[in-house]
DNA sequence: CGTTCATTTGAATCGTATCAAGTGTCGTGG
DNA sequence: CCACGACACTTGATACGATTCAAATGAACG
């Protein structure tokens, strides 16, 4: 498992993957300076713990590589999965000394932490950096409501649709392509992870899948790299009618 | 319909019911005049449409009194409430000038608007409203993520019992009472708001209520008024082991 | 008194969960 | 090189919970 893939930390911010999307995106080159004091990295691998819920934190930060996830138990081992953390998105909450939910690496992850006391410190008289990172939460709530119209109301074949929508959008963010050509994209999450995001059962998830692939609404090489012929198709299925406009 | 009850927009910011829990709540006695400057009263009755989605929004606010809701909607109908809009609560979306959910009125509303522009312009030069508004957001935020585990994997039976905890506990954080007393509440929602509240159909909310009725975990005045004997039962009944703590 | 609307209740159906078994792939150790 | 277990995933049979369709009840209002 000592694989040393891409995860090495660039210590430099200007060098940073995330530079423009993360909290800091707006910040100026001196804000950049007084983030970098109180910075570091942080490598986490695929299924590890990142936080457990009910932890004292003594660090904010964002997720610079892999996949990470946000969950939440009940007593007797019911999950749902309530955020999906991908590259720039924000972990912790200023202001909170506890973790409210467990965050779990999915894949390899590579975090960029600040230490808390001096971050919130950072946030009081850094407008940019307050600015952003409103922005960001803003954007996970409005996710979090359209994911809780999947939840409460799609059925599954349309759940799962809708998970691979959202990630063949993120996936068309990164990468460019041409407008109407397929989507390539391997999925980050098993079957597990995909039943704990969309409120399933595995059993269910692998039917689903097995079900949109007869259909040939996507192909499948091995079990998580997946080919979208045609994404109107997909969000079709999705039960969304956001027709072709992959960039939201 | 043509009824005056307590909605007179109070025009001073002082005595508003609102004044310490809503946007404007860390705002001094200058920022407060510049808000006031921007700021008008809207009354809406119960059933009416405060926004439709996709709508062109020259406004953001606070709710003072009532209740609102913010809702998604499928083209085939389908529906899911994503917001339960409460005294103080924030509507709007600064730097958005395009409505993303309908939102209307479950009660008759009073809503303490703000104009869009020259609100955003304040949010940039008024830290003290910027902060708040970061720590609602972040509010809802936890709000919604905990609903997403009441959406995703509790059963009906649970679905109703957490709903009626979470009015329960609003309900407590207003009016004072004794610790262990029975807990005695309105229901500001119809059989039909819940089920799109739950994601559930109003038949099932409908027989969920009178088996909870029936099992002596609540009992029913009316369709609407309800009185809570045992308030840890009810969250055991959740499926939150959360036990006893009202205020969180 | 009749209409309307919210709600309740009943019976049948359907979708997803559950329980159980089986497949395929990978890495390890004999 | 093959047997082994571990793990992720698939597939099947059955059970159960929630939906659907339908009808009945009850309160509010003109």
């Amino acid at each position: 498992m000592l694989q040393e893939p891409i995860l090495t930390g660039s210590q430099n911010c200007e060098e940073c993957p995330i530079r423009h999307r993360a909290v800091c995106a707006r910040c100026e080159t001196d804000e950049l300076q007084r983030l970098e004091e109180v910075k570091y990295y942080r490598r986490f691998e695929a299924g590890q713990p990142i936080i457990w819920c009910g932890d004292r934190m003594d660090f904010v930060g964002s997720v610079v590589l892999g996949v990470a996830s946000l969950t939440q138990a009940m007593e007797d081992g019911r999950t749902q999965m309530v955020g999906l953390l991908l590259p720039s998105d924000f972990v912790g909450r200023p202001g909170r000394a506890v973790a409210a939910y467990d965050v779990t690496a999915t894949t390899d992850v590579l975090m960029c932490c600040f230490r808390r006391a001096p971050f919130e410190a950072l946030i009081e008289d850094t407008p940019h950096i307050a600015h952003r990172l409103l922005e960001m939460t803003l954007d996970e709530l409005d996710a979090a409501r359209e994911w809780m119209l999947v939840l409460g109301r799609k059925t599954a074949r349309e759940k799962i649709a809708s998970l691979l929508s959202i990630i063949a959008r993120r996936d068309a963010m990164l990468h460019i392509r041409r407008e109407d050509g397929p989507v390539v994209f391997d999925l980050p999450l098993t079957r597990e992870a995909m039943a704990d995001y969309l409120g399933l059962t595995l059993e269910t998830v692998s039917r689903q899948v097995s079900a949109l692939r007869k259909d040939g609404v996507i192909s499948l090489e091995g079990k998580r790299h997946v080919t979208v012929p045609d994404i109107s198709r997909l969000l079709e299925e999705a039960g969304d009618d956001m027709d072709g406009g992959l960039i939201s």
